[in-house]
DNA sequence: AAAAAACTGTCAAACAATTGACACACTATT
DNA sequence: AATAGTGTGTCAATTGTTTGACAGTTTTTT
Protein backbone atom coordinates (compact mmCIF):
# COMPACT_ATOMS: atom_id res chain seq x y z
CA UNK A 1 0.00 0.00 0.00
CA UNK A 2 1.18 3.06 -0.68
CA UNK A 3 1.83 6.10 1.67
CA UNK A 4 1.19 9.77 0.57
CA UNK A 5 3.28 12.01 2.96
CA UNK A 6 5.56 14.95 2.89
CA UNK A 7 8.45 14.86 5.43
CA UNK A 8 10.19 17.72 6.77
CA UNK A 9 12.87 16.63 8.80
CA UNK A 10 13.01 12.51 8.08
CA UNK A 11 15.73 11.09 9.66
CA UNK A 12 17.75 13.69 10.74
CA UNK A 13 18.47 14.07 14.80
CA UNK A 14 16.71 16.74 16.30
CA UNK A 15 18.29 20.16 17.56
CA UNK A 16 18.85 20.64 21.59
CA UNK A 17 16.16 23.54 20.43
CA UNK A 18 13.83 21.23 19.54
CA UNK A 19 14.01 18.42 21.86
CA UNK A 20 13.66 20.73 24.28
CA UNK A 21 10.14 22.09 23.35
CA UNK A 22 9.17 18.16 22.42
CA UNK A 23 10.09 17.51 25.86
CA UNK A 24 7.86 19.20 27.18
CA UNK A 25 5.06 18.96 25.33
CA UNK A 26 5.13 15.54 25.73
CA UNK A 27 5.02 15.81 29.28
CA UNK A 28 1.55 16.61 28.90
CA UNK A 29 1.22 12.75 28.37
CA UNK A 30 0.58 10.90 31.44
CA UNK A 31 2.15 8.32 30.50
CA UNK A 32 5.45 9.48 29.28
CA UNK A 33 5.15 11.67 32.00
CA UNK A 34 6.22 8.58 34.37
CA UNK A 35 9.45 7.89 32.05
CA UNK A 36 12.98 8.28 34.00
CA UNK A 37 15.02 11.13 32.41
CA UNK A 38 17.21 8.55 30.90
CA UNK A 39 14.76 7.17 28.93
CA UNK A 40 13.10 10.11 27.71
CA UNK A 41 16.49 11.47 26.34
CA UNK A 42 17.08 8.32 24.92
CA UNK A 43 13.88 8.10 23.31
CA UNK A 44 14.64 12.02 21.38
CA UNK A 45 18.14 11.56 20.58
CA UNK A 46 17.03 8.31 18.55
CA UNK A 47 13.63 9.95 17.46
CA UNK A 48 12.35 12.14 13.31
CA UNK A 49 9.92 14.42 12.77
CA UNK A 50 7.36 13.76 10.32
CA UNK A 51 4.57 15.44 8.62
CA UNK A 52 1.27 14.46 7.25
CA UNK A 53 -1.62 16.26 5.73
CA UNK A 54 -5.37 16.49 6.40
CA UNK A 55 -6.17 13.05 4.89
CA UNK A 56 -2.46 11.33 4.47
CA UNK A 57 -2.73 8.03 5.56
CA UNK A 58 -0.01 6.94 8.20
CA UNK A 59 -0.71 3.45 8.04
CA UNK A 60 -2.71 0.79 6.83
CA UNK A 61 -4.64 -1.93 8.56
CA UNK A 62 -2.58 -5.34 8.01
CA UNK A 63 0.88 -3.18 6.77
CA UNK A 64 3.82 -4.47 8.84
CA UNK A 65 4.63 -1.87 11.47
CA UNK A 66 7.59 -0.12 11.11
CA UNK A 67 7.59 2.75 13.95
CA UNK A 68 6.13 4.03 16.84
CA UNK A 69 4.54 7.12 16.78
CA UNK A 70 3.73 10.13 19.09
CA UNK A 71 1.55 13.23 17.83
CA UNK A 72 3.08 16.92 18.35
CA UNK A 73 0.74 18.88 16.69
CA UNK A 74 -2.82 17.97 14.60
CA UNK A 75 -4.56 14.82 15.08
CA UNK A 76 -5.06 11.15 13.93
CA UNK A 77 -8.06 8.88 13.12
CA UNK A 78 -7.59 5.34 14.24
CA UNK A 79 -9.80 3.44 12.58
CA UNK A 80 -11.24 -0.09 10.54
CA UNK A 81 -12.99 -0.70 7.33
CA UNK A 82 -15.18 -3.49 7.11
CA UNK A 83 -15.20 -5.43 3.72
CA UNK A 84 -18.46 -3.75 2.72
CA UNK A 85 -16.93 -0.44 3.39
CA UNK A 86 -18.11 0.00 7.22
CA UNK A 87 -16.07 2.45 9.20
CA UNK A 88 -15.72 1.46 13.03
CA UNK A 89 -13.71 3.90 14.73
CA UNK A 90 -11.13 3.10 17.31
CA UNK A 91 -10.12 6.58 18.82
CA UNK A 92 -8.99 10.27 17.50
CA UNK A 93 -5.62 11.23 19.04
CA UNK A 94 -4.57 14.32 20.24
CA UNK A 95 -1.33 16.29 20.78
CA UNK A 96 1.38 14.21 23.57
CA UNK A 97 -0.43 10.76 22.73
CA UNK A 98 1.67 7.75 21.48
CA UNK A 99 0.29 4.78 19.39
CA UNK A 100 1.69 2.10 16.73
CA UNK A 101 3.15 0.22 19.71
CA UNK A 102 0.75 -3.14 19.37
CA UNK A 103 2.18 -3.84 15.87
CA UNK A 104 6.26 -3.32 16.97
CA UNK A 105 5.74 -4.79 20.33
CA UNK A 106 4.43 -7.97 18.62
CA UNK A 107 6.46 -7.36 15.47
CA UNK A 108 3.47 -8.11 13.36
CA UNK A 109 1.20 -6.14 11.47
CA UNK A 110 -0.94 -2.37 12.26
CA UNK A 111 -4.72 -3.64 13.90
CA UNK A 112 -6.27 -0.47 12.10
CA UNK A 113 -5.72 2.25 9.63
CA UNK A 114 -4.33 5.73 11.06
CA UNK A 115 -5.53 9.10 9.45
CA UNK A 116 -4.23 12.34 9.88
CA UNK A 117 -7.03 14.71 10.24
CA UNK A 118 -5.35 18.10 10.10
CA UNK A 119 -2.06 19.14 9.46
CA UNK A 120 -0.07 16.72 11.75
CA UNK A 121 3.61 16.46 12.89
CA UNK A 122 4.59 13.13 14.60
CA UNK A 123 7.71 11.95 16.41
CA UNK A 124 8.73 8.34 14.95
CA UNK A 125 10.65 6.36 16.69
CA UNK A 126 11.58 3.35 14.12
CA UNK A 127 11.47 -0.45 15.04
CA UNK A 128 14.78 -0.91 14.70
CA UNK A 129 16.25 2.16 16.96
CA UNK A 130 13.78 1.08 19.28
CA UNK A 131 14.81 -2.56 19.91
CA UNK A 132 18.80 -1.00 20.34
CA UNK A 133 16.95 1.01 22.91
CA UNK A 134 15.12 -2.42 24.08
CA UNK A 135 18.51 -3.90 24.55
CA UNK A 136 20.57 -0.88 26.71
CA UNK A 137 17.12 -0.51 28.88
CA UNK A 138 14.97 -3.94 29.01
CA UNK A 139 13.19 -1.87 31.71
CA UNK A 140 11.66 0.14 29.08
CA UNK A 141 9.61 -2.55 28.37
CA UNK A 142 7.92 -2.37 31.08
CA UNK A 143 6.64 1.22 30.61
CA UNK A 144 5.40 -0.15 27.40
CA UNK A 145 3.65 -2.45 29.09
CA UNK A 146 2.05 -0.23 30.88
CA UNK A 147 1.65 2.12 27.76
CA UNK A 148 -0.42 -1.05 27.01
CA UNK A 149 -2.68 -1.76 29.75
CA UNK A 150 -4.09 2.06 28.87
CA UNK A 151 -4.48 0.65 24.95
CA UNK A 152 -6.95 -2.47 26.52
CA UNK A 153 -8.38 -0.85 29.38
CA UNK A 154 -10.02 2.17 26.38
CA UNK A 155 -11.09 -1.05 24.72
CA UNK A 156 -12.44 -2.79 26.90
CA UNK A 157 -14.37 0.84 28.36
CA UNK A 158 -15.72 1.02 24.21
CA UNK A 159 -16.53 -2.79 24.08
CA UNK A 160 -19.10 -2.12 26.97
CA UNK A 161 -20.08 1.19 25.49
CA UNK A 162 -21.04 -0.50 22.24
CA UNK A 163 -23.01 -3.12 23.74
CA UNK A 164 -24.77 -1.71 26.99
CA UNK A 165 -25.03 2.11 25.68
CA UNK A 166 -27.75 3.57 23.33
CA UNK A 167 -26.88 5.36 20.34
CA UNK A 168 -27.75 8.57 22.37
CA UNK A 169 -25.41 7.91 25.31
CA UNK A 170 -22.59 6.53 22.85
CA UNK A 171 -22.72 10.19 20.81
CA UNK A 172 -23.10 11.93 24.40
CA UNK A 173 -19.84 10.36 25.41
CA UNK A 174 -18.26 11.03 22.12
CA UNK A 175 -18.73 14.49 21.77
CA UNK A 176 -17.68 15.01 25.48
CA UNK A 177 -14.11 12.74 25.22
CA UNK A 178 -14.34 15.19 21.68
CA UNK A 179 -14.41 18.22 24.17
CA UNK A 180 -11.89 17.38 26.48
CA UNK A 181 -9.69 16.01 23.39
CA UNK A 182 -10.21 18.69 21.61
CA UNK A 183 -12.11 21.50 23.39
CA UNK A 184 -11.33 25.17 23.11
CA UNK A 185 -12.99 27.36 25.45
CA UNK A 186 -15.08 30.65 23.89
CA UNK A 187 -17.56 32.91 24.84
CA UNK A 188 -19.96 30.36 24.08
CA UNK A 189 -19.24 26.78 25.39
CA UNK A 190 -15.99 24.65 24.60
CA UNK A 191 -15.77 24.43 20.98
CA UNK A 192 -14.48 21.44 19.29
CA UNK A 193 -11.59 22.15 17.09
CA UNK A 194 -12.07 19.52 14.96
CA UNK A 195 -14.01 19.67 11.61
CA UNK A 196 -17.57 17.17 12.41
CA UNK A 197 -20.08 16.42 10.41
CA UNK A 198 -23.10 14.28 11.35
CA UNK A 199 -22.38 11.91 8.49
CA UNK A 200 -18.55 11.74 11.04
CA UNK A 201 -20.65 11.70 13.84
CA UNK A 202 -22.58 8.99 12.47
CA UNK A 203 -19.55 6.80 11.98
CA UNK A 204 -18.12 7.58 15.62
CA UNK A 205 -21.10 5.81 17.22
CA UNK A 206 -21.60 3.47 14.28
CA UNK A 207 -25.28 4.82 13.70
CA UNK A 208 -26.87 6.77 10.81
CA UNK A 209 -26.74 10.06 9.75
CA UNK A 210 -30.75 10.82 10.52
CA UNK A 211 -30.78 9.17 13.81
CA UNK A 212 -27.51 11.92 15.16
CA UNK A 213 -29.46 14.56 13.12
CA UNK A 214 -32.51 13.78 15.78
CA UNK A 215 -30.63 13.95 18.70
CA UNK A 216 -28.86 16.82 17.87
CA UNK A 217 -31.49 18.78 16.73
CA UNK A 218 -33.17 17.64 20.28
CA UNK A 219 -30.30 18.67 22.35
CA UNK A 220 -29.92 22.17 20.32
CA UNK A 221 -33.51 22.84 21.06
CA UNK A 222 -32.41 21.93 24.69
CA UNK A 223 -29.21 24.40 24.87
CA UNK A 224 -26.77 21.71 25.54
CA UNK A 225 -24.92 22.00 21.86
CA UNK A 226 -24.75 24.04 18.62
CA UNK A 227 -23.71 22.03 15.91
CA UNK A 228 -23.68 23.52 11.97
CA UNK A 229 -21.50 22.16 9.09
CA UNK A 230 -18.70 20.69 10.96
CA UNK A 231 -18.36 22.89 14.20
CA UNK A 232 -19.73 22.13 17.06
CA UNK A 233 -20.01 24.18 20.21
CA UNK A 234 -20.83 22.43 23.37
CA UNK A 235 -22.56 24.57 25.77
CA UNK A 236 -23.53 21.97 28.24
CA UNK A 237 -21.35 19.47 28.98
CA UNK A 238 -23.13 18.39 32.27
CA UNK A 239 -25.90 17.69 30.63
CA UNK A 240 -24.46 15.54 28.51
CA UNK A 241 -22.61 13.76 30.54
CA UNK A 242 -25.59 13.31 32.57
CA UNK A 243 -27.20 11.05 29.23
CA UNK A 244 -24.21 7.96 29.80
CA UNK A 245 -23.77 8.19 33.72
CA UNK A 246 -27.11 7.51 33.90
CA UNK A 247 -27.24 4.38 31.71
CA UNK B 1 -16.52 -8.15 48.13
CA UNK B 2 -16.15 -11.60 49.64
CA UNK B 3 -14.68 -14.53 47.44
CA UNK B 4 -16.36 -18.48 48.10
CA UNK B 5 -13.60 -20.69 47.46
CA UNK B 6 -11.77 -23.74 48.61
CA UNK B 7 -8.19 -24.06 48.36
CA UNK B 8 -6.34 -26.68 47.78
CA UNK B 9 -2.70 -26.28 48.35
CA UNK B 10 -2.68 -22.59 48.58
CA UNK B 11 0.68 -21.38 49.43
CA UNK B 12 2.57 -24.86 49.01
CA UNK B 13 5.52 -24.75 46.93
CA UNK B 14 4.51 -27.76 43.74
CA UNK B 15 6.31 -30.91 44.01
CA UNK B 16 8.60 -31.61 40.67
CA UNK B 17 5.94 -34.35 39.99
CA UNK B 18 3.25 -31.80 40.00
CA UNK B 19 5.58 -29.35 38.01
CA UNK B 20 6.37 -31.67 34.72
CA UNK B 21 2.63 -31.86 34.47
CA UNK B 22 1.82 -28.51 34.90
CA UNK B 23 4.51 -27.60 32.06
CA UNK B 24 3.43 -29.79 29.67
CA UNK B 25 0.35 -28.58 29.94
CA UNK B 26 0.72 -25.04 29.62
CA UNK B 27 2.68 -25.23 26.86
CA UNK B 28 -0.01 -26.28 24.65
CA UNK B 29 -0.54 -21.82 25.19
CA UNK B 30 1.30 -20.25 22.43
CA UNK B 31 2.18 -17.77 24.51
CA UNK B 32 3.76 -19.66 26.68
CA UNK B 33 5.55 -21.76 24.50
CA UNK B 34 7.94 -18.84 23.65
CA UNK B 35 9.35 -18.31 27.13
CA UNK B 36 12.74 -19.49 27.92
CA UNK B 37 12.99 -22.72 29.89
CA UNK B 38 14.42 -20.44 32.86
CA UNK B 39 11.77 -18.27 33.03
CA UNK B 40 9.63 -21.13 33.04
CA UNK B 41 10.87 -22.95 36.02
CA UNK B 42 11.48 -19.83 37.78
CA UNK B 43 7.49 -19.14 37.45
CA UNK B 44 6.73 -22.92 38.59
CA UNK B 45 8.34 -22.42 41.71
CA UNK B 46 6.59 -19.51 42.67
CA UNK B 47 3.23 -20.94 41.80
CA UNK B 48 0.64 -22.13 43.95
CA UNK B 49 -2.80 -23.65 43.16
CA UNK B 50 -6.22 -22.88 43.67
CA UNK B 51 -9.17 -24.74 43.13
CA UNK B 52 -12.92 -23.16 41.98
CA UNK B 53 -16.24 -25.06 41.98
CA UNK B 54 -18.77 -23.84 39.31
CA UNK B 55 -19.79 -20.14 39.80
CA UNK B 56 -17.23 -19.15 42.37
CA UNK B 57 -16.10 -15.57 41.69
CA UNK B 58 -12.70 -15.56 41.27
CA UNK B 59 -12.58 -11.40 41.14
CA UNK B 60 -14.72 -8.99 40.58
CA UNK B 61 -14.77 -5.68 38.61
CA UNK B 62 -13.17 -2.84 40.63
CA UNK B 63 -10.69 -5.27 42.74
CA UNK B 64 -7.52 -4.95 43.59
CA UNK B 65 -5.09 -7.11 41.42
CA UNK B 66 -3.40 -8.99 43.51
CA UNK B 67 -2.73 -12.32 41.50
CA UNK B 68 -1.90 -13.36 38.28
CA UNK B 69 -3.55 -16.46 37.10
CA UNK B 70 -3.68 -19.91 34.42
CA UNK B 71 -6.21 -22.03 33.93
CA UNK B 72 -5.06 -25.58 34.39
CA UNK B 73 -8.11 -27.34 34.26
CA UNK B 74 -11.89 -26.14 33.96
CA UNK B 75 -12.93 -22.59 32.59
CA UNK B 76 -13.29 -18.89 33.13
CA UNK B 77 -16.41 -16.33 32.23
CA UNK B 78 -14.88 -13.06 31.67
CA UNK B 79 -17.15 -10.37 32.21
CA UNK B 80 -19.02 -7.48 33.25
CA UNK B 81 -21.98 -6.08 34.22
CA UNK B 82 -23.71 -2.87 33.95
CA UNK B 83 -25.62 -0.54 36.35
CA UNK B 84 -29.18 -1.92 35.06
CA UNK B 85 -27.62 -5.47 35.45
CA UNK B 86 -27.37 -6.42 31.95
CA UNK B 87 -23.67 -8.67 31.20
CA UNK B 88 -21.27 -8.35 28.82
CA UNK B 89 -19.28 -11.11 28.31
CA UNK B 90 -15.84 -10.46 27.29
CA UNK B 91 -14.25 -14.10 26.44
CA UNK B 92 -14.36 -17.36 27.97
CA UNK B 93 -10.71 -18.76 28.93
CA UNK B 94 -10.37 -22.72 28.65
CA UNK B 95 -7.14 -24.33 30.27
CA UNK B 96 -3.46 -22.84 29.28
CA UNK B 97 -4.86 -19.46 28.88
CA UNK B 98 -3.71 -16.92 31.44
CA UNK B 99 -5.13 -14.00 32.61
CA UNK B 100 -5.14 -11.44 35.33
CA UNK B 101 -1.80 -9.62 33.92
CA UNK B 102 -3.65 -6.23 33.17
CA UNK B 103 -4.47 -4.80 37.00
CA UNK B 104 -1.42 -6.40 37.90
CA UNK B 105 0.88 -4.86 35.59
CA UNK B 106 -0.54 -1.29 36.24
CA UNK B 107 -1.29 -1.81 40.05
CA UNK B 108 -4.44 -1.11 39.43
CA UNK B 109 -8.40 -2.57 39.64
CA UNK B 110 -9.72 -5.48 38.02
CA UNK B 111 -11.08 -4.91 34.29
CA UNK B 112 -13.85 -7.65 34.72
CA UNK B 113 -15.29 -10.15 36.88
CA UNK B 114 -13.99 -13.46 36.68
CA UNK B 115 -16.00 -16.62 37.65
CA UNK B 116 -15.13 -20.17 37.31
CA UNK B 117 -17.99 -21.96 35.25
CA UNK B 118 -17.31 -25.61 35.87
CA UNK B 119 -14.40 -27.38 38.83
CA UNK B 120 -11.32 -25.20 38.10
CA UNK B 121 -7.90 -24.89 39.13
CA UNK B 122 -5.88 -22.50 38.94
CA UNK B 123 -2.07 -21.48 38.59
CA UNK B 124 -1.31 -18.74 40.76
CA UNK B 125 1.43 -16.20 40.69
CA UNK B 126 1.14 -13.76 43.40
CA UNK B 127 1.90 -9.61 42.36
CA UNK B 128 4.34 -9.53 44.93
CA UNK B 129 6.58 -12.73 43.62
CA UNK B 130 5.73 -11.74 40.20
CA UNK B 131 7.16 -8.23 40.94
CA UNK B 132 10.53 -9.96 42.66
CA UNK B 133 10.92 -12.31 39.01
CA UNK B 134 10.11 -9.28 37.12
CA UNK B 135 13.61 -7.18 39.32
CA UNK B 136 15.66 -10.79 38.72
CA UNK B 137 14.63 -11.00 34.99
CA UNK B 138 13.29 -7.59 33.55
CA UNK B 139 13.17 -9.33 30.19
CA UNK B 140 10.11 -10.93 31.21
CA UNK B 141 8.66 -7.37 30.48
CA UNK B 142 8.96 -8.26 27.09
CA UNK B 143 6.98 -11.49 26.97
CA UNK B 144 4.23 -9.41 29.21
CA UNK B 145 3.91 -6.96 26.41
CA UNK B 146 3.23 -9.74 24.09
CA UNK B 147 0.41 -11.29 26.00
CA UNK B 148 -1.13 -7.82 26.61
CA UNK B 149 -0.97 -7.64 22.54
CA UNK B 150 -3.04 -10.61 22.30
CA UNK B 151 -5.54 -9.58 24.69
CA UNK B 152 -5.64 -6.49 22.88
CA UNK B 153 -5.92 -7.84 19.18
CA UNK B 154 -9.05 -10.13 20.88
CA UNK B 155 -10.73 -6.98 22.25
CA UNK B 156 -10.08 -5.04 18.69
CA UNK B 157 -11.59 -8.28 16.26
CA UNK B 158 -14.90 -7.90 18.90
CA UNK B 159 -15.04 -4.64 19.10
CA UNK B 160 -15.58 -4.66 15.18
CA UNK B 161 -17.51 -7.52 15.20
CA UNK B 162 -20.34 -6.00 17.67
CA UNK B 163 -20.34 -2.82 15.57
CA UNK B 164 -19.74 -4.66 12.17
CA UNK B 165 -21.33 -7.83 12.67
CA UNK B 166 -25.47 -9.08 13.46
CA UNK B 167 -26.92 -10.94 15.42
CA UNK B 168 -26.74 -14.04 13.17
CA UNK B 169 -22.95 -13.31 12.36
CA UNK B 170 -22.13 -12.60 16.20
CA UNK B 171 -24.11 -15.88 16.88
CA UNK B 172 -22.04 -17.94 15.01
CA UNK B 173 -18.75 -16.51 15.09
CA UNK B 174 -19.25 -16.72 19.32
CA UNK B 175 -20.32 -20.78 18.31
CA UNK B 176 -17.24 -21.55 16.34
CA UNK B 177 -15.16 -20.01 19.02
CA UNK B 178 -17.00 -22.16 21.46
CA UNK B 179 -16.31 -25.26 19.85
CA UNK B 180 -12.64 -24.38 19.44
CA UNK B 181 -11.55 -24.10 22.83
CA UNK B 182 -13.90 -26.39 24.29
CA UNK B 183 -14.87 -29.10 21.63
CA UNK B 184 -14.78 -32.95 21.93
CA UNK B 185 -15.20 -34.67 18.41
CA UNK B 186 -18.08 -37.17 18.90
CA UNK B 187 -19.87 -39.09 15.97
CA UNK B 188 -22.69 -36.65 15.41
CA UNK B 189 -20.17 -33.76 15.26
CA UNK B 190 -18.46 -31.37 17.97
CA UNK B 191 -19.84 -31.04 20.68
CA UNK B 192 -19.21 -28.16 23.17
CA UNK B 193 -18.27 -29.73 26.74
CA UNK B 194 -19.50 -26.52 28.52
CA UNK B 195 -22.82 -25.70 29.28
CA UNK B 196 -24.85 -22.75 26.99
CA UNK B 197 -28.59 -22.42 27.11
CA UNK B 198 -30.03 -20.20 24.69
CA UNK B 199 -30.38 -17.51 27.75
CA UNK B 200 -26.76 -18.02 27.92
CA UNK B 201 -25.80 -17.72 24.33
CA UNK B 202 -28.30 -14.21 24.14
CA UNK B 203 -25.46 -12.65 27.49
CA UNK B 204 -22.85 -13.86 24.97
CA UNK B 205 -23.93 -11.94 21.86
CA UNK B 206 -25.94 -9.15 23.17
CA UNK B 207 -29.52 -10.28 22.12
CA UNK B 208 -32.59 -11.36 23.22
CA UNK B 209 -32.81 -15.07 23.88
CA UNK B 210 -36.38 -15.45 21.85
CA UNK B 211 -33.67 -13.86 18.67
CA UNK B 212 -30.88 -16.67 19.32
CA UNK B 213 -34.03 -19.36 19.64
CA UNK B 214 -35.02 -18.11 15.98
CA UNK B 215 -31.49 -18.73 14.65
CA UNK B 216 -30.90 -21.94 16.39
CA UNK B 217 -34.16 -23.50 14.94
CA UNK B 218 -33.29 -22.19 11.97
CA UNK B 219 -29.78 -23.41 11.71
CA UNK B 220 -30.79 -26.83 13.14
CA UNK B 221 -33.09 -27.44 10.60
CA UNK B 222 -30.36 -26.74 8.05
CA UNK B 223 -28.63 -29.40 9.98
CA UNK B 224 -26.04 -26.97 11.09
CA UNK B 225 -26.13 -27.83 14.84
CA UNK B 226 -28.21 -29.33 17.88
CA UNK B 227 -28.09 -27.39 20.52
CA UNK B 228 -31.15 -28.68 23.52
CA UNK B 229 -30.77 -28.15 27.18
CA UNK B 230 -27.42 -26.74 27.71
CA UNK B 231 -25.70 -29.32 25.20
CA UNK B 232 -24.43 -27.62 21.66
CA UNK B 233 -23.49 -30.13 18.90
CA UNK B 234 -22.25 -28.56 15.69
CA UNK B 235 -22.25 -30.71 12.94
CA UNK B 236 -21.38 -28.42 10.03
CA UNK B 237 -18.98 -25.79 11.30
CA UNK B 238 -18.07 -24.45 7.56
CA UNK B 239 -21.58 -23.36 7.31
CA UNK B 240 -21.06 -21.18 10.45
CA UNK B 241 -17.95 -19.68 9.62
CA UNK B 242 -19.08 -18.66 6.14
CA UNK B 243 -21.77 -16.37 8.16
CA UNK B 244 -19.07 -14.31 9.28
CA UNK B 245 -16.64 -14.69 6.87
CA UNK B 246 -19.11 -13.32 4.04
CA UNK B 247 -20.07 -10.51 6.46
C1' DA C 1 -20.40 36.28 -8.63
C1' DA C 2 -22.00 31.97 -10.23
C1' DA C 3 -21.90 27.10 -10.11
C1' DA C 4 -20.89 22.93 -7.90
C1' DA C 5 -20.44 20.30 -3.95
C1' DA C 6 -21.35 19.19 0.60
C1' DC C 7 -24.24 19.30 4.59
C1' DT C 8 -28.75 19.68 7.09
C1' DG C 9 -33.58 18.91 8.35
C1' DT C 10 -37.34 16.14 7.80
C1' DC C 11 -40.40 12.84 5.74
C1' DA C 12 -42.35 7.90 5.39
C1' DA C 13 -41.45 3.00 4.78
C1' DA C 14 -38.97 -0.99 6.07
C1' DC C 15 -36.54 -3.77 9.21
C1' DA C 16 -34.21 -6.15 12.87
C1' DA C 17 -34.51 -7.00 17.33
C1' DT C 18 -36.81 -6.58 21.93
C1' DT C 19 -40.41 -7.47 25.10
C1' DG C 20 -44.01 -9.99 27.29
C1' DA C 21 -46.78 -13.87 27.22
C1' DC C 22 -47.80 -18.70 27.51
C1' DA C 23 -47.99 -23.74 26.59
C1' DC C 24 -45.05 -27.43 26.45
C1' DA C 25 -40.70 -30.30 27.20
C1' DC C 26 -37.08 -31.69 29.76
C1' DT C 27 -34.09 -32.05 34.05
C1' DA C 28 -33.12 -32.15 38.83
C1' DT C 29 -34.77 -32.97 43.38
C1' DT C 30 -37.12 -35.36 46.75
C1' DA D 1 -42.41 -41.68 40.61
C1' DA D 2 -44.11 -37.18 41.51
C1' DT D 3 -43.05 -32.42 41.59
C1' DA D 4 -40.74 -28.12 41.13
C1' DG D 5 -37.76 -25.67 38.51
C1' DT D 6 -35.60 -24.59 34.33
C1' DG D 7 -35.29 -24.36 29.39
C1' DT D 8 -37.69 -24.23 24.71
C1' DG D 9 -40.71 -22.91 20.81
C1' DT D 10 -43.59 -19.58 19.15
C1' DC D 11 -46.93 -15.99 19.27
C1' DA D 12 -48.11 -10.74 18.62
C1' DA D 13 -47.14 -5.99 19.78
C1' DT D 14 -43.74 -2.56 20.12
C1' DT D 15 -39.48 -0.19 19.79
C1' DG D 16 -35.31 1.87 18.04
C1' DT D 17 -32.90 2.37 14.18
C1' DT D 18 -31.91 2.22 9.20
C1' DT D 19 -32.82 3.37 4.54
C1' DG D 20 -34.10 6.23 0.74
C1' DA D 21 -35.81 10.43 -0.73
C1' DC D 22 -35.78 15.30 -1.42
C1' DA D 23 -35.88 20.31 -0.71
C1' DG D 24 -33.32 23.87 1.36
C1' DT D 25 -28.96 25.82 3.31
C1' DT D 26 -24.16 26.64 3.66
C1' DT D 27 -19.51 26.14 2.03
C1' DT D 28 -16.13 25.53 -1.47
C1' DT D 29 -14.49 25.91 -6.03
C1' DT D 30 -13.99 28.16 -10.28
Amino acid sequence: MQHTLQSLKSNTNLDEYLKTKIKTLLLGNSWFKELPDYLVCAILNIATLKRFQDGDIIHYYGDEAKDIYAILTGSVKVSSISAEGNECVFRYLAPASWFGEIGVLDRSRRTHDAIAISQTTLLVISEKELQTLLIQYPIFYKFLASLLCRVVRTAFTMLNDSTLLSVSARLAKRLVSLAEGYGVINQEGILISLHFTQDDLATLTHSARQTINKRLVEWEKLGWLKARYGKITITNIQALKQLYIDE
